[in-house]
DNA sequence: CAAATAGTGTCTCTGAGACAGTATTGG
DNA sequence: CCAATACTGTCTCAGAGACACTATTTG
């Protein structure tokens, strides 16, 4: 609370309505060169048995952030990753059959969940495919189209943030930094062409990515092995991929 | 209220802690090659007679969106501009000296608001320059800085959408357009390439601006009348301009 | 050896930016 | 005439994209 103010005496608290106010999180992750999500079967209903976003209700005395990693923990075992933006706020009347909710919806990702603990919520809880997700699950609540929209803002923050390397742990080769931006943009990256502008346009000392010396021995179907990277200082100024445009349509 | 749910009997309201809503709705316009912005003064405490931005209390049976259409207009007499956008939620623990108040913040843009008549809750309302509003008010509650998170908002969005015609009105001048980039990424524009970009770069057969042939009268100080334009369709599908990255240092 | 994956070198061409110059108004 | 604003034409150069080629691994 801030000096200077204090709720006047006699103030009627039943003046407004009032409402539950719950975050609900949004975690991608790459395996498998391809875009996972982190979802919860709901235990209890409304919607009991159907798979849902983490989340839940936020305490008066946290704030938005510190109420998503707790909900996440709780729920799923999983540590809030560094990145974790909220992107939108949902209240629509109905859209929780118990009572008025709004929700906050956060977006993180990680290159690595760790162990994925069921909460007492939920009855299971683990990564599905995103294409999968969306093609087969009906979620709970409006959980689909918090997904949607999650997708679509994690799509545009790669442009605009270093998103990316959080994708990929500290270490990374090319081919694993490259997959992230094919999934997320839907478009196919030429791979010199992607070095390239890793390599060559970082702004001056700074650099985009930073060799470690080190390789990533290569997988039974054979191939070289590939280098490993760490994130340079530039990416946090300035991401160096733009997203591609789309293209003409022929003249 | 979806079909085949219904809160169950018994179902205990009082088992998750409830919060107060609010919409904060944040007007930005340009007024003589100026980005503005609408506050108002507050009648009542908390923040009595501070500059605050319009919004108000959610209400359960219309959306987010809704209670920022309804507030805006209760509380300036401004007619809600269509390109009304959330941006973002605030939930800190005694943001609000009164209760717990989650809000939700809007960000609209339009060339003209019209009159403007102060609300029941608000001893006055008016535009402010942007810049003037920054520096010399303190705004109430959060909203300096939820201001700023719409300017930042606004920036990245002229980048992604049609934002920037909603600027401008039905029809304008290559100049009046010209000026909504400038001030909103701080960026001086050279207005020979800025036209070309407009006329030049529109896929197929869209365009981005479309003449109407009629010519704004110059202004007292001389000057060659501007040509009126209007939105042309490829504007909604692929905004024309990129923003700036900055420059490199010198080698 | 072939298959698979990683990485290098080069060419082309779009389009962003700089800027010189022309056009049309008011005073 | 000059000042001010709108508009046109042209040059340059960075950098995105296409793609041929080389390197290093598994089997």
């Amino acid at each position: 609370m801030r000096p200077g103010h204090h709720a006047p005496d006699g103030y009627d608290q039943s003046s407004f309505p009032r409402f539950a106010v719950t975050v609900d999180i949004v975690i991608l992750t790459m395996f498998q060169a391809t875009l996972q999500v982190l979802l919860v079967r709901r235990r209890a209903d409304p919607y009991k048995g159907a798979w849902a976003l983490p989340g839940g209700f936020k305490r008066p005395d946290e704030t938005l952030d510190e109420a998503a990693i707790r909900e996440l923990r709780e729920e799923t075992g999983v540590k809030a990753p560094k990145h974790l933006t909220q992107f939108a706020a949902y209240g629509d009347p109905g859209r929780d059959p118990r009572t008025n909710v709004v929700t906050v919806a956060y977006l993180a990702v990680t290159p690595d969940v760790g162990q994925i603990l069921a909460g007492t919520d939920a009855d299971e809880a683990r990564l599905w495919s995103v294409a999968e997700a969306v093609a087969e699950l009906e979620l709970a609540f409006d959980h689909d189209q918090i997904l949607a929209d999650a997708i679509e803002q994690a799509a545009r923050q790669l442009e605009q943030s270093d998103l990316a390397t959080a994708f990929v742990g500290p270490t990374f080769t090319i081919s694993e930094l490259k997959s992230v931006y094919e999934e997320l943009w839907e478009e196919e990256i030429d791979a010199p062409n992607f070095r390239r502008q890793l390599f060559v346009e970082a702004p001056s000392p700074a650099s985009y990515v930073a060799p470690t010396g080190e390789r990533r021995p290569s997988s039974p179907k054979g191939g070289r092995p590939a280098e490993l990277y760490r994130a340079g200082p530039a990416w946090k100024t300035e991401p160096p991929l733009r997203r591609p445009r789309k293209r003409r349509p022929e003249k």
